[in-house]
DNA sequence: ATCCGAATGAGACTCAATCTCAAAAAGGGA
DNA sequence: TCCCTTTTTGAGATTGAGTCTCATTCGGAT
């Protein structure tokens, strides 16, 4: 909710040839002040309870721009409902999912990056990019 | 069809309580002997194609069953239709996805098979099952 | 302040997947 | 083989995330 956020906001929407409304602002508020990983309804709910009035539609809009414009990475955990989290200023990282308390660790590994890259170009390719999560459960003590 | 792969079915449906029926033997075939990556609505349209009379509910439930007993392989490629590959004798491989062709590859490798499960046990987990994918476009000659 | 194209919202729609429940089929026992 | 009980099936209804529609509202350039 600070200036610097808001303008970061405005030059994306001013480059896309989009209007800044406080729909638009709202939804980035939202994602951007929790580092939770959230879905949609969730960020919608939220906003709503705010006080600000969005439709679902606009939720959906306005994240498709933000993902766009790499303010918010899209991760889709499997199980139907895609999850929302900031990545101003934000390295790459991957998702650990616990399957016993469903909790989600965040990991970067260089050496794993680097291997993608070479796997994809050994086949002719150029990596883009890749959904990747590890599905654990905590270690017997 | 082949009378090996019949009594592997059989042998599973026994181990889990359940019945043999023909629908059952039939989504089996259906995936067993295709292997390309195949949607729900692919395998239904097919068997029906074949004179055997099947409904949706039935491939859903038959696929449930045979996912976990690591007969097929589920895999959401991000686009909200699963698809489907036997994994009989079948070792474990990732996929890279051509975003422009839309093709699918399927990689192996070793190296990153081991890393991941580093990556989890570092964090004191156990890796139980993982997602990956590569989304990539080709290299320009 | 005006004006016009862009943005919004309510709710209809899509579509993969799941659920319902009456009817059909499996398979063990006699 | 014929019962009989329990499981399985199928047609269609339902769910739920996400998208679309289009009349109304709003942003912002002039």
């Amino acid at each position: 909710m600070n200036d610097s956020t808001i303008q970061i906001l405005k030059e994306i929407l001013r480059k896309e040839g989009l209007r800044y409304t406080k729909q638009r602002q709202a939804v980035w508020d939202e994602i951007q002040n929790s580092q939770k990983h959230r879905d949609a309804e969730d960020i919608y709910m939220s906003i709503r309870n705010n006080g600000v009035n969005v439709s679902r539609a606009t939720v959906y809009r306005t994240i498709d721009i933000l993902v766009k414009n790499r303010m918010v990475r899209k991760m889709d955990v499997g199980d139907g409902r895609n999850r929302y989290e900031p990545r101003l200023d934000d390295a790459h990282h991957d998702h650990m999912i616990c399957i016993e308390t469903g909790k989600i660790i965040e990991f970067y590994n260089e050496e794993l990056e680097d291997l993608q890259e070479k796997i994809a170009e050994e086949n002719g390719y150029m990596l883009v990019r890749h959904i990747h999560q590890l599905f654990v459960k905590p270690l017997k003590k």
